[in-house]
DNA sequence: CTGACTGTTGCAGCG
DNA sequence: TCGCTGCAACAGTCA
């Protein structure tokens, strides 16, 4: 049994799976006594979140990593199974808690559970320190900053976070942790019931699994850091555009460094220093467009997703587009299993189940092609299979993200819709990424690897995937469905503008006469009240 | 209140 | 190959 000497501290890990940049992390090593570092395998998250095999196998790595990182430093990393509200109090007993640190979670799930835990701390005399540094900025204060509210498009987030001025730098980690090594018993640290678990008590079996493209963990992460902002790619850096970057090459033309972000491997700010590094020895790029611009990014739907309830979903969102989505079963299986019959977007959807990231842009590509663009079903549908297969899913983005190309909010212009064809085709006209992803098409000529139903029965026959038997044919044709899309959109819109002037609180009409047609000055006259 | 302007990343057709 | 226009036309911001 463990003998605990006096008194000692937890610091809890969740997020922020990283030592460096971790003021939390630093505040409980400054407290007497020993630390004990403490991640909890919540059941809430196999029970409720949808996490698939790659994101689960990224969470293990990265527990991996910090408990080899710990335990080169004389400590090592706890991982307790159970309810948070169960184990910790446990704890607090059983090692004579003292102080409770951890990183600040924005999210829905984890405020209650903080509050509760938080409780729990004061009834059992434990002090709670609890630090921001997932985000920027506190989140707050960028909403005070805008008088009380989450500013609502990224030109005013970005005038409110340059009220704010510079976020905080990042604190280095202590290569050793000198009472660690004084006071924790041996027992402590080779006691097996807090071992990092193995995949098969994820409940992930080794044949789900495919090749690792992109391994968990601080260590991992902060070499890919290291690699992508080093002095030979500064040119790079400092003129990246985002949209510029290809969605379709063979290998990753962003950093990927978003799953590491998300799972806090890698620190935001601590990103954001080094970028500021580079960029200030040279002309550079702007946000939105630049790195800095994609952390913002970042920051911004962290910002709105934490003033908005039921940020996650349609139905009492205020900042949610109310539309009437379709409900079609088998159109969601086609889309999320990657048998539309489009290749590009199949493409997509293979190498997201396979490798567990896609490029932002291929994201819009399939976003598109679900919901607004071709077969109008729900972008919580959507959001549902992101989430179960993104390395990188994080709530408020995947939500954020989701409405943004459904035109459910932040972005309007619905009469912008992707080509499942067209889009690929412009950064790979002969179609490598789908060759490589969709190995029944390999020996499509160019001419039809993008709407292969159009080729020939001869030149099915030669590339040995006949469409409709080998592959399937589309299952809608974008040609026609998306323009009777773009209606329905037009249609959802107005609607929602009328019962807003229903309830008296949108502003009057604008646009008179002048060559409108049809439907506007409908719309018009009516809203005129 | 009005109108101009802007908005990370559309497409097809044209010169 | 690139950059422009027309397509039809949205919300939010600002002067």
């Amino acid at each position: 049994m463990t003998q605990s000497t006096g008194s000692s501290a937890i610091h809890w890990f969740r997020k922020g799976l990283r030592l460096h940049d971790n003021p939390a992390l630093l505040s409980a090593l400054a407290q007497p006594g020993e630390l004990r570092p403490l991640f909890i395998l919540d059941p809430h998250f196999v029970a409720h979140a949808h996490v698939g095999v790659n994101r689960w196998r990224f969470l293990q790595q990265s527990l991996q990593d910090l408990d080899d990182q710990l335990r080169a430093r004389g400590s090592r990393l706890f991982v307790a199974r159970g309810q948070p509200e169960t184990i910790l109090p446990e704890l607090f007993k059983q090692w004579r808690v003292q102080w409770l640190t951890f990183e600040v979670d924005t999210e829905p799930y984890a405020l209650k559970r903080d509050a509760q835990i938080e409780a729990l701390a004061q009834e059992a005399g434990v002090v709670v320190d609890s630090r921001i540094s997932h985000t920027l900025y506190s989140v707050h204060r960028v909403i005070q900053a805008n008088h009380g509210k989450a500013p609502l498009t990224y030109v005013s987030f970005q005038k409110v976070v340059a009220k704010l001025g510079d976020p905080p730098t990042a604190v280095a980690c202590p290569p050793t942790f000198p009472t660690q090594s004084q006071l924790s018993s041996p027992a402590d640290l080779s006691d097996v019931r807090y071992n990092v678990p193995e995949l098969e008590e994820l409940g992930v079996k080794a044949a789900e699994l495919r090749t690792c493209r992109f391994p968990g963990g601080e260590t991992e992460g902060r070499r890919r850091l290291q690699e992508y902002l080093s002095d030979k790619r500064a040119g790079w850096v400092r003129a990246f555009e985002k949209p510029q970057t290809p969605p379709n090459s063979l290998e990753p033309s962003t950093t990927v460094l978003s799953p590491y972000l998300k799972f806090g491997c890698v620190s935001s700010r601590e990103m954001y220093w080094r970028l500021q590094d580079i960029l200030k020895k040279g002309k550079h790029s702007q946000p939105p467009v630049s790195l800095v611009g994609q952390l913002l990014w970042r920051e911004f739907y962290y910002v709105v997703a934490a003033d908005t309830p039921h940020f996650d979903r349609m139905k009492g969102n205020p900042l949610c587009k109310q539309i009437p989505w379709d409900d079609n079963p088998e159109y969601l299986k086609a889309w999320s299993e990657a048998r539309t019959g489009y290749p590009w977007i199949d493409a997509v959807m293979i190498q997201l189940r396979d490798e567990g990231w896609i490029h932002h842009l291929a994201r819009h590509a399939v976003a598109c092609f679900l919901t607004r663009g071709d077969l109008y079903l729900s972008w919580e549908d959507g959001q549902r299979v992101f989430e179960e297969l993104l390395l990188d899913a994080d709530w408020a983005l995947n939500a954020g993200n989701w409405m943004w190309l459904s035109a459910s909010a932040f972005f309007h212009q619905y009469f912008r819709v992707y080509s499942p064809v067209a889009f690929g085709k412009k950064t790979d006209p002969t179609g490598e990424y789908i060759r490589k992803y969709v190995p029944k098409l390999k020996k499509y000529p160019k001419e039809y690897i993008y709407e292969p139903w159009k080729a020939p029965l001869s030149v099915q026959k030669a590339a040995g995937c006949i469409i409709g038997t080998d592959y399937p044919k589309p299952i809608v044709n974008h040609d026609t469905i998306h323009k009777v899309n773009i209606g329905r959109h037009k249609a959802a819109y107005s609607q929602g503008k009328d019962s807003n002037q229903a309830s008296g609180t949108t502003k009057p009409a604008k646009r008179p006469e002048t060559g409108s047609k049809g439907q506007t000055s409908m719309t018009k006259f009516m809203k005129k009240k």
